[in-house]
DNA sequence: GTAACTGCAAAAACTTTGCTGAGTT
DNA sequence: AACTCAGCAAAGTTTTTGCAGTTAC
């Protein structure tokens, strides 16, 4: 099956960011940001490589981490603040917060209107530019696990 | 100078957690747990252990990093959710804010009444436990240089 | 006195770096 | 053809672990 045509939004963004960037299409990258972008659990570096390896088996842990710092530098992907022993990537660039287990350290991605914040603004010297909320927890699975 | 004496909150804070874990009340533990409250800016393992070692200088990083978890499983102490290459604690448990500086990593505590949230509740079998806020932008520092 | 704790050193885990052959433009 | 990039392996950080002597209770 053909993937890489015009209506591919994840490719049509990597090749647009690298272009402009003067950065090439590689496969590596396009695997990695495919994979990243089709996550939704904002996977560490080491989850990304064990998705990317089905399709990719030649690709190396090293590629991963570097193509992830590029992603980031090209403004489609960020890396998470968060708990616990490994750096959290994700390729969600719009608006949204997480709910983030206090268990099992797993993210899961939820927008609320309740939360919506007011636009960040300067605060003793401090230059905001925006805002993420972070709601601790239970996530399903472990809060049916406590309950059990 | 004597600090042990009833008018010391974190001291006595300590000492009830301590007393109510069954766990002892080393030197180890005032000294770090001390150094940490009396922090303001989420000091990594390693920044806390350059704080202490003047006070005790036979200490070790390794008892660091045990205490840290300590105090986090005590209840008086959190890991906080961060960017970068280390961990970072906070023993301040009021409900409070950080300021993150994208460009050195800082963070800061702040308070405002805008950003208050409604309390934390049930959203897809997700049990909301607590929020926290982070907003990001640049620290006064950073901002200055970065106009500078 | 007993049980728990610290410091040390070694190990493990995670991440970055330098180099060379290969791939992209 | 020039330049950039991926893969490998080695090095660098950060964090954890095991053990023996010491300390708190």
């Amino acid at each position: 099956m053909k993937l890489h045509h015009a209506a591919d939004p994840p490719f049509e963004r990597l090749k647009a960011s690298c272009k402009a960037a003067g950065l090439a299409l590689t496969p590596q990258r396009v695997a990695i940001y495919r994979a990243l972008a089709e996550s939704f659990d904002h996977p560490s570096p080491e989850a990304l490589f064990d998705r990317v390896r089905p399709h990719m088996p030649s690709v190396s842990l090293a590629t991963i981490y570097k193509t992830l710092e590029t992603l980031v530098s090209l403004g489609i992907a960020s890396e998470l603040p968060a708990t616990g022993d490994t750096k959290r990537y994700d390729a969600n660039m719009e608006r949204h917060h997480h709910l983030v287990c206090d268990n099992c350290n797993a993210i899961e991605d939820f927008s609320d209107s309740s939360l919506e914040l007011k636009p960040p603004r300067t605060k003793n010297g401090f230059v905001a530019r925006s805002v993420s909320v972070h709601v601790h927890g239970l996530c399903r699975r472990c809060s049916g696990l406590a309950r059990a």
